[in-house]
DNA sequence: AATTATTACGAAAACGTTTTAGCTCGCATT
DNA sequence: AATGCGAGCTAAAACGTTTTCGTAATAATT
C-alpha cells in the first residue's frame, strides 16, 4: 500500500528514539513536556497511524471483538443488538470480527477462529448453545459475554422475558381476556423464560390455561405460526386472544385468522413480542413487547470490555434489560 | 491467553527450522516430502495456528476486508448483502471488519481507519456517496468495489434497476395500466436508474405519465410514502397503480389507501421493490421486483478479493445483476 | 572425474511496535 | 566532596511470522 508513517520516521524527525515516541503515544509519564509536544506535532503531520498489526503482535491485544451468530443477521432483533453493539464498541476503540466455522476453505473450530484473529473477547448470541464447538469457546478462558443465555463463568445480558411477558398476559387479563393461547418458539432458553412469565401471570391472576393453548412453532416463521394458529382455530373452546413468538410471525398468523373470516381485533384479538419497526407500522398497530435492543448491545460491549480490561478483578454479572409493553389496536376490550 | 504453539514449537518438535515450518503451510515445493509430513501433523497434534498479526505484520496483509455502510443495517436489503459478502469473505479466507470514523472516541477519517486495521480492501454501500471522505477512501489506490455506485476506477456491482424497472412497468401495462404513479427514493444513484428504467418503458409503450405522478419520498419510510400516497390520492386524475420506492414503504402507503376506503388490488393496484421476506408473506401477496441480494454480495466479495489478489493484472468491472419480477396479488387487471 | 543442476534445508533479517532495564545529567541532600 | 535521587531518555530484546539468499548433499550430465 501507500507509504504509511512509523514511528521510526518520527523519531528521526524529532531526533529521539523510538522508545520515546511509543510512550508519548501510551501515556508514559516519564518524557518531557516538549518531547512530547514535538513527538505529537511530527505524528500529524505525517499522517501517523499505529500499525494494528505490529500493536497486537508485541501486546497480543487486538482491539477486537468477536461476534459469534448463525445466521440471522436479517432479523431485526440480532441486526439491531448488532449494531448497537457495534457502536459502543468502537466508541471504546475496538472493531468487530465475525466469527464462523470455515476460513478459507478449511473448517476450523469457533475457538481458533478467534484465536487466529486474535479476538480479545467474543459476544455469542442466537447461537444454539448447546453446540459443543460453542461450549468450548465458552470455556476457554477467552472473555465472554453472551446474551439471552448464562454461561457458567462469564457475563451475559438478558432481555427481560419473564417480566415482559407477564406485563403482556397481565395486559390482556385486564382488557377481559381469560382464553389466551400462547403459540411459541423453539426450546430455547428464552422460550422457557417467556413461558416461565406467562405461568406466572396466569397463577398470579388465577386464571387456568388449558395444555391445548400453547402451542409450539418457531421463531421468524410465519409459515409455522399459520399451521399454529389454524390448530387453535379448530379448537372447540376457541381462545379469545393469541400470542405469537415474535411480530413476523404474527404475519403469519394474521393471513389465517383473516382467512378464517376472523378481523383482528373484532373477532380476535392478538399480539407479538419483539416490538420490531414493522409491527408499529402496519394498521392495526400490533400490541407486542418491545425488547430493548439498544440497551442489549451496548451492554454487552460495555460488559465485555470491562471484562478484557480487566482480567483479574472484573467479576462476572448478568445485567436484565427491560423491555415495555407496546399498546397496539390488536387487542380489544371483552 | 492460553498459550498458543507457534511456528517455532513446531520447528522444535520436528528437528528442523522455522523457515521449513513456515514454508509448508504456504506451499512452498522445496521441503521434502516427509519433512512436510512430520510439520503439519506437528501442527495438528499442538492445535497450531498461524498468528494473524504477525503474519500481517510480516506480509502487509491482514486478509481482512473492511465493509463501510452508514447505519441500515436493519434494512434487509443490506443486511442481506452483507451476509452474503461474508459468506463469500469467508470462503475464501478473508474475514471482515466495519470501518467507521470514531474509533476509541478519537475522530479519524474512513482510510485513516482503513489503514490502521490493514484492511486489504473495501466494501462501500449505503453510503453517501458524494462524502469527501467517502471519495478520499475511493481514490486512495486501496481496492475497492461498490454497490449501486460506480467509481473511477474500481470494480462494482449493480443491482440492475433499469430492467427491474422496466419489466415492472411492462407487467402493469399489460395488466391494463396507464395511469402509473411513481413515488421515488431519495436522489441516490439507484433512484436515477430506476427512474431511467421508468421512462423508458413509458416512452417504449408509448404511453405518458403526468409529472403529478412522479412524487419523491424516500427508502425505507412509511410516514413518507404514506404522504406521498396522499397527495396521489388528491389529484383529480388518480393514478390506477402506484409504484412504491421499496416495500417497506408500500405498508406506508398501504395504510394510507385503506383509510381512503380504498382496497388493494380491488380498488387501486400497488407494488413495491425488493422482494423481501416480508413482502412475501403479508396478504395480499406484494407484487415486486426481488433485488438478489445473494448474488450482489457474493460478486462483491469475488470482484474485492480478485483485485486485491492480482493487484496488476487485475482490470475494474461493472457486474449487473439481475432481479426479477415476483408477481403478487396487488395488481389487477383492468 | 569434473562439472552442473536439483533438491532440501537453514540463517538471518525484517515487519512496526512495546517494554524493561539501564544510563546520564543535574540537583538536592548529607 | 561524596552520595542519592528523580527526570528524561535510549538500547535492545521481543512478539510470530515470511522470505531472500546461501549452502550442502545428492543426482545428472558431460
Amino acid at each position: 500500500m501507500f507509504p504509511i508513517a512509523t514511528i521510526k520516521q518520527i523519531a528521526k524527525q524529532c531526533g529521539v528514539s523510538t522508545a520515546t515516541v511509543s510512550k508519548v503515544f501510551n501515556g508514559y509519564s516519564d518524557v518531557g513536556e516538549q518531547t512530547a509536544r514535538a513527538v505529537r506535532e511530527a505524528a500529524e503531520s505525517l499522517g501517523y497511524f499505529p500499525n494494528a498489526a505490529a500493536r497486537a503482535l508485541k501486546t497480543s491485544r487486538a482491539y477486537n471483538l468477536g461476534v459469534l451468530y448463525i445466521d440471522q443477521m436479517q432479523h431485526e432483533f440480532f441486526s439491531q443488538i448488532l449494531e448497537s453493539f457495534k457502536r459502543q464498541a468502537e466508541r471504546q476503540g475496538y472493531d468487530i470480527t465475525f466469527i464462523s466455522r470455515n476460513i478459507g476453505g478449511r473448517l476450523m473450530s469457533y475457538l481458533d477462529h478467534c484465536r487466529y484473529r486474535g479476538c480479545d473477547g467474543m459476544l455469542i448470541t442466537c447461537v444454539d448453545f448447546t453446540d459443543p464447538l460453542v461450549s468450548a469457546l465458552a470455556g476457554s478462558g477467552i472473555p465472554i459475554v453472551s446474551i439471552d443465555h448464562v454461561f457458567g463463568n462469564s457475563s451475559s445480558v438478558l432481555s427481560d422475558n419473564v417480566t415482559g411477558m407477564q406485563e403482556l398476559v397481565t395486559h390482556l387479563y385486564e382488557r377481559g381476556h381469560r382464553k389466551i393461547a400462547y403459540i411459541r418458539g423453539e426450546n430455547y432458553d428464552v422460550t422457557h423464560r417467556r413461558m416461565a412469565g406467562f405461568h406466572r401471570a396466569c397463577r398470579s391472576l388465577k386464571f387456568n390455561v388449558p395444555a391445548m393453548y400453547l402451542v409450539q412453532a418457531g421463531y421468524q416463521n410465519p409459515e409455522k405460526s399459520a399451521a399454529a394458529t389454524r390448530q387453535l382455530l379448530e379448537l372447540d373452546d376457541r381462545p379469545t386472544c393469541i400470542l405469537y413468538p415474535d411480530d413476523f410471525s404474527y404475519i403469519g398468523g394474521l393471513n389465517e385468522l383473516e382467512r378464517a373470516g376472523l378481523r383482528v381485533p373484532l373477532d380476535i384479538s392478538a399480539a407479538g413480542y419483539d416490538g420490531t419497526h414493522l409491527s408499529q407500522v402496519m394498521r392495526p398497530r400490533l400490541t407486542t413487547v418491545k425488547q430493548d435492543t439498544a440497551a442489549i448491545g451496548s451492554t454487552a460491549a460495555e460488559l465485555l470490555i470491562r471484562a478484557i480490561e480487566n482480567p483479574e478483578t472484573d467479576v462476572p454479572e448478568q445485567v436484565i434489560v427491560s423491555g415495555h409493553l407496546l399498546l397496539g389496536e390488536t387487542v380489544s376490550a371483552i
